[in-house]
DNA sequence: AATATTTGACCATA
DNA sequence: TATGGTCAAATATT
């Protein structure tokens, strides 16, 4: 079904709205982290100041309110027409434009399909496994044919970015070498409530990473598992759907990464750390991107 | 009907 | 400008 048949308006706060209104939220949240990641470490690589962050906390709490206050039912033009650049930027990122600027802070979004700000490839860690599996639930919004394989990339979010706000995101493709194995890049650490399964298989090759905010040391390798969710404990385990895109497939993994579950957010992995599990490893390393902000948009 | 995936358009970045 | 990351309408699945 489409998501047109929400301009049946009326219902108290349309579809669409909730994910404007969600959308404000987590960008304050990302705001509020990263200031309290600024305050904690003032010589970070933060790319906005703190002021800045403040700024766009509070934009977002006065977009928030706005939309709260704000009549619905002008909230939802119904849509007869999807003419794919007339496409309705009500949602997301565009949603904004309407009547509310943000300071020049956060530059205003731009309206339209593919408007966005490409986030910053901080904390990103690559596992080639046999499966694409993780115990996490991932929402696939892209898969794309890329130059350097034969194999289409395909992108997943974590499923519960709007309802908490989780950033988490990760690249699947097969590898080209050896096709049955899935080259898997995680971007962002898990924030929400969703942990994976302790019966968990396990990804085992770690190819790379970087890590821009920490690079303390690590005093064993349970504490070098990035999947896991740096902010909450292990609460219930959404058991993560399959993502098996069309060449992405995933099978199950091997316990081995339940031991490695009491993840430290602080304690992130240090630079080119290579930890091996058998046939397949992982790898972490420091990317060097001056003003990584691994945030998204401030839109 | 709600939720997830597919797919081409659009945009940021190198 | 080419490439790849993201968006979102259209479509499929639950």
């Amino acid at each position: 079904m489409k998501k047109n048949t929400l301009c049946s308006e009326n219902n108290d706060v349309s579809w669409k709205k909730k994910r404007r209104i969600i959308k404000e939220l987590v960008q304050g949240q990302e705001a509020a982290t990263q200031l309290k990641l600024l305050l904690q470490n003032p010589i970070g690589d933060t790319s906005l100041s703190a002021e800045e962050l403040l700024g766009n906390v509070l934009t977002s709490f006065a977009e928030t309110l706005s939309l709260l206050a704000s009549n619905h039912s002008q909230e939802q033009p119904c849509r007869h027409d999807p003419s794919p650049s007339s496409a309705d930027p009500s949602d997301d990122y565009s949603g904004e434009s309407h009547n509310m600027k943000r300071s020049n802070l956060t530059p205003a979004k731009k309206v339209g399909r593919g408007c966005y700000k490409r986030r910053r490839s901080a904390d990103t860690w690559t596992i080639v496994s046999l499966t694409a599996d993780d115990n996490y639930t991932w929402r696939k919004y892209g898969q794309k044919q890329i130059l350097s394989s034969i194999f289409p990339r395909s992108y997943f979010r974590c499923s519960r970015k709007y309802e908490e706000g989780c950033r988490a995101i990760k690249q699947v493709q097969k590898t080209q070498e050896n096709p049955v194995m899935y080259e898997t890049t995680y971007t962002g650490m898990h924030t929400c409530k969703s942990t994976p399964n302790s019966n968990n298989n396990v990804p085992r090759l770690l190819l790379n990473s970087q890590n821009h905010h920490h690079d303390s040391k690590v005093s064993n390798e349970k504490d070098y598992y990035p999947i896991i969710s740096p902010l909450t404990p292990t609460v219930t385990q959404e058991h993560a759907k399959e993502d098996s895109p069309s060449d992405v497939g995933d099978h199950k993994l091997d316990p081995v990464w339940s031991d490695l579950k009491d993840f430290e957010p602080s304690i992130k992995p240090s630079i080119n750390l290579v930890k091996n599990f058998g046939m397949d490893s992982v790898h972490f390393g420091t990317h060097d991107d001056d003003d990584d902000d691994e945030f998204q948009p401030p839109l």
